[in-house]
DNA sequence: TTGAAAGCGCTACCAC
DNA sequence: GTGGTAGCGCTTTCAA
């Protein structure tokens, strides 16, 4: 900066305000300086800026699973959001292991972050020793048991419940629930809406967890399901990739889907279209979702955190081929 | 630092050297040191490091689009390789748009990184005007075209050998290929590569190019196919995920598959294996190929830049359920 | 083995 | 509107 601003025949601190666009310096001046970082191809540091100026402008998104097909749209919603404000994302997978959680969430502390927001349904330890830290972080599609931080989510519980009355619309009352893991307040809420939807209609709910939601997971739990007595003739999981797994061992056991048993799913992720029967499903608004908290995140980071904002966004229940009526022969 | 340092009764410089483990330090002062930090919960802070010793220890990975199923893993494999060397991964989508692209490479200039990893088979202008870019840049997945930058991908010429040579001895020959975009290296690798087999089997390639190779490429891909005249009896395409819209337009239109139509997918993404039928498809060795060209980048920053590192990895192919044996009645 | 001190490149405050 | 300048928190060289 130095050179620019010997070259620019000023001093160094109107280069600098001149790349700030400060209205104090003369559009003339920074046309010239502009120029000049132009031709040599200047930029500024990053860390000298960070130093200064105690801001990183980058967004931390913490996710349990890159891999998780359901996370990714939210990412781009986020990305929309904060990009325009010249704030970058940076994301971090955590395994599903708080240590490597709190490690990631260390950027916040060290100043590499400006802000986290969390999709793993955790907060760092870390984050709860860090001044103000309700200012700093948002929980998107997982929960987080800390009144302080604002939440962006759909109504877990709303969502399973159409799922059920959908099912019991078709005929169905022997529907079990293949959920997620119950450690997750996501996937408690969706079990206990399953279950209250159940009760309320009078009919018995059964839940069978796992440890994950993927399409091994869908396998496994189908697997335990099957060699059950009593087979429901519906089931609803926790997410379309469970679907994805449970359905395809079901048809592999020479089960015909959706003739002899009727599977809802849970995200709507784009494969849930090609599926063959195509998978009807919650629809989640992740894109929204992810705007949603970057926005948030954005207004608190500037204009400090007032209440915790709770915005629950609208989920949708999408009907395709893979839920049959029951007829009554049965 | 200065707090820690005080209350440690040892200088600054002291401190400075205890927390990066420094021989020149006695265990014995490193020990009461670490305790004070552990006891106020202090961190460096990240952008005066920065600022000093001139490196951020983060990896920026940059990809067209986070949401691509074939991507996630990638990065899983580079996060694996880098972090226990305490580096840090930041994920940013390009969208496919040049000029993001760009903005989001700024960040090795400004120090915000110190190397990236690009995924998106283009090499940013700015990247290339950077001393001694070669040193901070690996190409995996999609091949970058420029010959001092390492290189971690597949044969996708043989790779599309492989997938043709199995629908021939299938009986297969009428074989059209469902591209993705074909100004990007990759995919003209994987027509090329099926071109060449089908001629050197004296078969007659034809070749139907996309925008895209996600899912809504393939069904358009299918559809435009659908309209010719002259209907093959298997399809290979560019990817998974362009297969399965393929295949789920052929369904819709009573095609049967395998029986009336084999498809061969690229990518064995996860959900390769639950389709109805399950998907034959190539494998890539996506871990491995994010692993493979974390550890490089690794390398190059420390060690320097040697000549260009190539490393190309094994596919494989995958026989599940979506090839037929092409009866010779038809 | 430890201390002192010089900056890294920038921003922001204060003067003019 | 512009210039001068202190200092952000750390690392590293040099001295002791």
């Amino acid at each position: 900066m130095t050179d620019i601003a010997r070259m620019a025949e000023v001093d160094i601190s109107t280069v600098s305000r001149a790349l700030a666009n400060s209205p104090r310096v003369t559009e003339e001046t920074k046309e010239r300086i502009r120029r000049i970082v132009e031709e040599t191809g200047y930029v500024v540091n990053h860390g000298a800026r960070m130093l200064r100026s105690r801001s990183s402008n980058q967004i931390l998104v913490l996710l349990g699973n890159i891999a998780a097909t359901t996370f990714p749209e939210v990412v781009l919603g986020i990305e929309e959001a904060v990009q325009e404000h010249g704030y970058s994302v940076l994301v971090g997978s955590t395994h599903n292991d708080p240590e490597r959680q709190e490690i990631l969430a260390n950027q916040l502390l060290t100043g590499a972050a400006d802000g986290i927001i969390l999709m793993t349904g955790l907060l760092p330890e870390v984050v709860r020793n860090f001044p103000n830290y309700e200012q700093h972080v948002v929980a998107v599609t997982r929960m987080v048991p800390d009144k302080r931080i604002p939440q962006v989510n759909i109504d877990n519980r709303a969502a399973m419940e159409t799922a059920v009355a959908h099912l019991l619309a078709l005929g169905h009352s022997r529907i079990v629930h293949l959920s997620g893991p119950l450690d997750s307040p996501t996937f408690q809420a969706r079990a206990e809406g399953y279950r209250r939807a159940m009760r309320s209609a009078g009919a018995h709910p059964a839940v069978i967890p796992s440890q994950a939601f993927n399409i091994q997971a869908g396998i496994e739990a189908m697997e335990r399901l099957l060699a059950l007595p009593d087979r429901p003739t519906a089931i609803i999981c926790a997410s379309d990739e469970m679907a994805m797994g449970a359905i395809s061992l079901a048809t592999g056991k020479g089960i015909r889907v959706p003739d002899d048993m009727s599977f809802v799913g849970f995200d709507d992720i784009p494969f849930s279209v090609v599926m063959n029967p195509p998978l009807s499903t919650i629809h989640i608004p992740r894109r929204d979702m992810g705007r949603a908290g970057g926005r948030i995140l954005l207004r608190n980071l500037t204009e400090g955190a007032g209440k915790a904002e709770n915005v629950v966004l609208r989920h949708e229940l999408i009907v395709r081929g893979s839920c049959g009526r029951l007829s009554r022969s049965r």
